[in-house]
RNA sequence: GGAGAGGUGGCCGAGUGGUUGAAGGCGCGCCCCUGCUAAGGGCGUAUAGGUUAACUCUUAUCGAGGGUUCGAAUCCCUCCCUCUCCGCCA
């Protein structure tokens, strides 16, 4: 959410902002609305001085023991007219706030012009792509050889999008997990935190995934109105929603593995084969709550701490900066992290690492007590994916395999493997 | 699931219809006194808006949302949450 008094001073300023991210603000219906606003607020609560004055006044009265019929008769019909006002307010109110809900971050200015991935930007790349001496295959051909992954019984069990890994795969996968939360908490520095996987409203609300983006989340058909979520970057951040800390609990770094779910609207047809867009799927999420002269920095630390996994598994990347069009609703600032993948002969998005500036904390209401003003303040929120595991296996099983069919265990992975330098599928 | 108690400011805690945005305490900040690692005293200390050049003035907020009333932290309804006991349960 932006800074309203911004959005009031200076709309033109922001909607020119705004159009790098492909978003048309519409500022003469905003100022419109806000010339209403004004006005009705102006009305409506001096209407309300005047029932609190009077009313004060026939409580003077009353404890005096003076008659109070005169003064009744004076406020008769000040309550109706009053409550038009205020429901006139309300719905001009809700109307603002519908536009103001629906306002995307503003872009940092480094971020590249351009409507979609074709314009983002590689600002490096890390190892080599290995060459082949063989056929390479991709994960489902490996996987799918001897049941280590099984689309099909998946389907069975729920439909398309999902996975069952078996014997080595799964141990694999797990393992990936393991490694990346010791990474992260040994020696990053990150607080290892397990959060619950549903969600309520406010918190979806808060991060940015409501009300825009509901068709995305799958949503739990009970009364609660609870969804599961998208990534742990929901609950996590949310830690701090409604809070104001001490200046210093600040940084706040947390490392969380969980699952995720997608309902994947709007990607039908895209990678509908393999396990690189699932319904469900793990990740391992990095976010700091910083304050906000930290989160430029915090924002690159993070990044460098989602590569480091890929270098310990020596697994070739690149990191791009995405362009206005590619970014997020609550991004100002998105790095992606592409991990090489043979099967498809192309890098692959594997990690997402934004700065939010303070985008969710005003909608989460996070603050900390700035010792220097006194007052509390807008905290900054970071987060990336360190990493998505589901995808890392894919990129280990692709760049590791053998001519055989069997995979070589990455040597960072092996202490987790059993000691095991190979597997074969089950 | 059943029975009961409760949700008030950064924290604790008064307050059951009329200057209560809210006593008192703690914490924090500034100052004074004391002259020694103690203590005492004074003042200040919520958030979000509107208005104003600014001072001022003003509105809302006592879990959330409705309602009653000239007036609600206080009364009524619905929901959420916490605690205690019982039941159930991985």
């Amino acid at each position: 959410m932006l800074d309203l008094k911004r959005l009031r001073t200076e709309p033109e300023t922001v909607a020119e902002l705004l159009k790098k991210k492909g978003h048309d603000f519409d500022v003469a219906a905003f100022s419109a609305l806000e010339e209403k606003r004004k006005a009705l607020q102006v009305d409506t609560e001096s209407l309300q001085n005047e029932r609190n004055t009077k009313s004060r006044n026939i409580g003077n009265a009353k404890a005096a023991g003076e008659d109070i019929a005169p003064l009744l008769a004076e406020v008769d019909d000040l309550k109706a007219t009053l409550q038009k006002k205020e429901v006139e307010l309300d719905v001009i109110v809700g109307e603002l706030e519908t536009i103001l809900h629906g306002v995307p971050n503003i872009p940092d200015e480094r971020v590249p012009e351009g409507a979609d991935e074709e314009s983002n930007q590689e600002i490096r790349t890390w190892g080599k792509p290995r060459s082949f001496d063989f056929e390479a295959k991709d994960h489902i051909e490996l996987g799918e050889a001897r049941g280590g992954l099984d689309f099909e019984t998946a389907v069975k069990i729920t439909g398309s999008r999902f996975v069952v890994m078996q014997g080595e795969v799964a141990k694999l996968h797990r393992a990936l997990v393991q490694f990346m939360l010791d990474v992260h908490t040994t020696e990053h520095g990150y607080t290892e935190v397990n959060v619950p996987n549903m969600v309520n409203a406010e918190s979806a609300f808060g991060t940015g995934q409501l009300p825009k983006f509901a068709d995305d989340l799958f949503e739990l058909k009970d009364d609660r109105g609870f969804y599961l979520i998208p990534t742990a970057e929901v609950p996590v951040t949310n830690i701090v929603r409604d809070e104001i800390v001490e200046a210093d609990a600040l940084p706040m770094k947390f490392a969380c593995h969980s699952p995720c779910f997608r309902s994947e609207a709007g990607s039908y047809g895209k990678d509908t084969r393999g396990m690189i867009r699932q319904h469900q799927f793990e990740k391992v999420e990095l976010v700091q709550l910083v304050k906000p002269e930290q989160s430029k920095q915090a924002h690159e630390d993070l990044t460098h701490h989602a590569e480091v996994i890929l270098q310990k598994l020596e697994l070739p990347y690149r990191v791009v900066i995405l362009c206005g069009g590619d970014l997020g609703f609550s991004a100002e600032l998105t790095y992606d992290i592409e991990v090489w993948v043979p099967g498809q002969d192309t890098f692959r998005e594997i990690s997402s690492c934004s700065n939010f500036g303070d985008f969710q904390a005003r909608r989460m209401q996070a603050r900390w007590r700035n010792p220097n003003t006194g007052k509390p303040e807008l905290i900054h929120t970071v987060n990336g994916s360190g990493l998505a595991v589901g995808r890392t296996l894919i990129a280990v099983l692709e760049n590791y395999q053998n001519a055989d069919g069997s995979v070589t265990v990455p040597l960072a992975l092996q202490p987790y493997m059993g000691g095991a330098s190979t597997i074969l599928f089950p």
